[in-house]
RNA sequence: GCGGAUAUGGUGGAAUUGGCAGACACGCCAGAUUUAGGUUCUGGUGCGCAAGCGUGCAGGUUCAAAUCCUGUUAUCCGCACCA
């Protein structure tokens, strides 16, 4: 019998999708279990060989679950709305809708020849109208409820993609996408809410498995952070609001600093008597992009006002105000106290305007650099407060301003509203009318989908315009409210809108009454497993958690998270310890791996890599060492011999396998899941056979790693026509994961001197006399005094000597 | 600058409730099979001639440290004037 990994693996293939074993019930008394990976976006290029690694590695989970008797829901789907797609439509003059199919039915059959076990009756698409349908209806009850709303504002301009980019998607001052710069842009545009959800996406990360730095990170991007409001009365007679963490050094603020963009600047201009030095800066602040911004970040720079102070709360003396860059207006109140003593930027401005540095905290030297690091310090010329420490200071002055109304406890976050709108073509539009008598009105829900129109240039505008706002016939319709005549948003939706309630749809994908049914959530719901890349973090994560939460208070989802536990996988680099790129010639296509050495090798190679976690690089011949191993396997079926028990002599070996096997691969530890499946493989190659039943164990335990192979070798099995898939997962005993003898290390003075082999169920003092009695110990101990023994059961012997 | 992670043979990586460092695989060396190359099989393979030495580096705790503590270096990632 030779392996043949072509004709094996197509034969299974067929088989399974025949059989339509990867199906999901939805009307199941089974218990469920649902899991998850990022749906791709179907790009030009290709399926890359960084794909199967995530749908591998939940593959095995799904198949392996199966086998343990759960109703599995595996679901694929294609998140197909974005700007290569556009870009490619563009140059080629083809609609991106061509180009998405062209690009889907290319992923799905390279996807289908990896052998996952995809419910492929479940597939979706996010650029399907009856899917963005509800993507619509979605963002409907988001502006119903309050949570999208339409602002002129200053926006994140990307020059290269030609539209306005998310927080979360400018990166060091660039577009994450593409890599152009990032400039402002004051522009009207489509916003949701999502800082009113800032504290519960925070509590709600107490409730779920994330890794550690997963939550980490979003918990920074949220940015919590409490404080005080303080009023600062001002010589033009009004109050200026500044937002502080630490109110304790009140006493120590000697200066204020407000935004260039700073509203109080319009209000006061006829008081300011240098207004042309205050125009000139604000001018050089505005037209700096986010970058430039980042360069010259450590040099502070700034305009003093003439002709306005202001009066500090707690002593009354009157303080100056300037207009600084380095605050910024969107955060807290777009004004600051400063305390330079106590803060490294107040301090390194104060230092450049010569303005004084007050002590509060004692314990640093406040010439000399800032004292931040203060929290143990105590308290000084701070009248009342003096004494107290740092945090019985906050408690006070929050006490005392909240009593005498200068100033209240608040919490800030950094979360900023989500710019939830781009001048593109390939996107949902969204479903809102404006109308001069009525403003923006959302269209009914019955008239939904609001389609994209057929248009002959998706070709991009430099003033900022969709490419639908040529559109006449489309954009020009009538008001739902009134019918006087009103116009279409000719926005559309970014990328993340499809991909925030993906997984919602795979519960019930062909529903047309609702985006799921409510009895299939109750089911399916929270996702139980979802494994997904670490660039997603505060990106898709935080979006669709926060559609989650916000379906979720409104009634729609049973559960307030949608995710239980998240995992994130490695990338798979080139062989030259670098990222995959045409640019490097690294690439390795996935197609030729499985035409040459079968979908099952690459999938156990690339569980086998490295930890699944971690990114590492590609090496072809240590793939091959996984073509062996199933090359070693298949051959296995040479030396087959009858029994329908395992050998007493291989009772230790495969129960300890049996174990191994199934906790790593609870614990996303394929590649030593797979060590210990070589590892029995050696011994039973050194044995000489295997019989049927030890055969049978193997195969199963292989299935969810190279199903393909496994499946062939249990048909040559012949267990009546069953598939290997929907056997049940192997048990083991945990009494026979001993072996009869076990090997203890001897050591003397924590060095190891030799080995003994005695029964498993040996005592102590039995283990203590035969070390000593042996002759290479012997050698070591003889003539000095024994001043201590040591045993680790069944593990080690360390006698310690003197003399 | 702040926060986090990582550092182990020629290579990818095992081993962290402190208990034999280098599992498993690649590569390499030797032998067998083969007309030859490849394949396959068997054996060997951390370094050192040796005593010994070895988990980025320097200390420490312990009978015992890759694992714990202190300091330090390098690389990677995240955030980056958030008051």
């Amino acid at each position: 019998m030779k392996y043949d990994h072509k004709a094996i693996e197509k034969k299974w293939q067929d088989a399974w999708e025949k059989a339509g074993v990867f199906h999901a019930e939805n009307n199941s008394t089974k218990p469920k279990y649902f899991a998850l990976i990022e749906f791709p976006y179907p790009s030009g290029q290709g399926l890359h060989v960084g794909h199967p690694r995530p749908y591998t590695a939940l593959d095995i989970i799904a198949r392996k679950r199966r086998m343990q008797g759960y109703n599995v829901l595996y679901p694929i789907g294609w998140d197909a709305f974005g700007l290569p797609t556009e870009n490619y439509a563009i140059k080629n003059h083809i609609h991106p809708a061509q180009v998405t199919k062209k690009n889907v039915a290319r992923f799905k059959e390279q996807i289908k020849s990896l052998g996952i076990s995809f419910d492929w009756s479940r597939e979706i698409n996010t650029t399907d109208p009856e899917y963005y349908k509800w993507t619509q209806w979605i963002f409907l009850q988001l502006f119903k409820h309050g949570l999208a709303y339409k602002k002129e504002m200053n926006v994140n301009w990307c020059t290269g993609c030609k539209c306005v980019l998310a927080n979360e998607e400018v990166v060091e001052g660039v577009c994450e996408r593409c890599g152009s710069p990032v400039v402002h842009k004051v522009k009207s545009q489509w916003m949701l809410k999502i800082t009113d959800y800032a504290q519960k996406l925070i509590d709600g990360l107490d409730d779920v498995d994330y890794p550690e730095r997963v939550k980490t990170q979003q918990k920074n991007w949220i940015g919590r952070s409490e404080g005080a409001e303080v009023d600062f009365k001002t010589t033009a007679g009004d109050t200026l609001t500044v937002y502080t963490t630490r109110p304790d050094t009140l006493f120590g603020a000697t200066y204020m600093v407000i935004s260039p963009e700073h509203p109080y600047i319009e209000k006061w201009k006829d008081r300011l008597g240098n207004l042309d030095a205050i125009r000139d800066y604000q001018k050089k602040a505005a037209r700096k992009s986010e970058f430039e911004r980042a360069e010259v970040a450590k040099d502070k720079t700034g305009v003093k006002l003439e002709g306005v102070s202001a009066v500090n709360p707690v002593n009354g003396k009157e303080i100056p105000i300037f207009i600084s860059d380095y605050v910024l207006m969107t955060y807290g109140t777009g004004a600051i106290m400063a305390v330079p003593a106590h803060d490294t930027r107040d301090w390194a401005f104060a230092k450049k305007f010569g303005l004084p540095i007050i002590e509060v905290v004692k314990g640093g030297d406040v010439e000399k650099e800032p004292f931040t690091d203060c929290a143990s310090g105590e308290m000084v010329n701070s009248g009342f407060l003096n004494g107290l420490t740092v945090e019985q200071a906050k408690q006070k002055i929050k006490d005392y301003m909240e009593e005498k109304g200068f100033g209240h406890r608040k919490v800030n976050y950094k979360l900023r509203d989500w710019v939830f709108a781009r001048q593109r073509y390939w996107g949902e539009p969204i479903p809102i009318v404006h109308c001069d008598k009525c403003g923006y009105v959302p269209v009914p829900e019955e008239q939904l989908p609001i389609r994209l129109p057929e248009v002959e240039s998706y070709e991009l505008t430099d003033d900022g315009e969709s490419p639908l706002a040529k559109m006449t016939d489309w954009v020009n319709t009538t008001c739902p409210k009134c019918g006087g005549p009103a116009k279409r948003e000719t926005d559309t939706m970014p990328q993340w809108a499809g991909s925030s309630w993906y997984f919602l749809r795979y519960t019930d994908p062909h529903n047309d009454k609702a985006f799921a049914g409510k009895e299939a959530m109750k089911y399916w719901l929270p996702v139980d497993w979802y494994n997904g890349g670490m660039e997603h973090t505060t990106l898709h994560l935080l979006y669709s958690r926060f559609w989650h939460k916000f379906l979720y208070d409104i009634g729609e989802v049973p559960t307030p998270e949608p995710y239980a536990k998240r995992t994130s996988h490695g990338m798979i680099l080139g062989e030259n310890g670098e990222k995959m790129s045409k640019s490097r010639g690294n690439v390795v296509n996935p197609d030729d791996v499985v035409n040459e050495y079968g979908a099952d090798t690459l999938r156990l190679y690339e569980m086998f890599i490295g930890d699944f976690e971690k990114a590492a690089p590609w090496n072809t011949s240590s793939m091959k060492g996984c073509r062996r191993f199933v090359e070693r396997y298949f051959a296995l079926q040479n030396i087959l011999v009858p029994g329908d028990k395992i050998r007493p002599e291989m009772e230790g070996p495969f129960n300890k396998t049996i174990k191994k096997v199934s906790e790593d691969i609870e614990n996303l530890k394929f590649n030593t899941a797979i060590a210990a499946l070589m590892s029995l493989l050696n011994g039973i190659a050194a044995n000489g056979a295997i019989n049927r039943e030890e055969m049978r164990i193997f195969t199963l335990l292989l299935d969810p790693f190279a199903p393909h192979v496994a499946e062939e070798v249990w048909a040559n099995l012949q267990y009546n026509d069953q598939l290997a898939c929907q056997q049940p997962w192997p048990a083991y005993d945990d009494s026979k994961c001993q072996d009869a003898s076990i090997e203890i290390a001897v050591q003397v003075n924590g060095k190891v001197r030799a080995h003994i082999t005695l029964p498993a169920d040996v005592t102590k003092d039995a283990v203590l006399e035969t070390a000593k009695a042996n002759e290479k110990i012997a050698i070591e101990i003889n003539g000095k005094s024994l001043v201590k023994e040591i045993y680790v059961p069944g593990k080690l012997v360390n006698l310690v000597v003197k003399g």
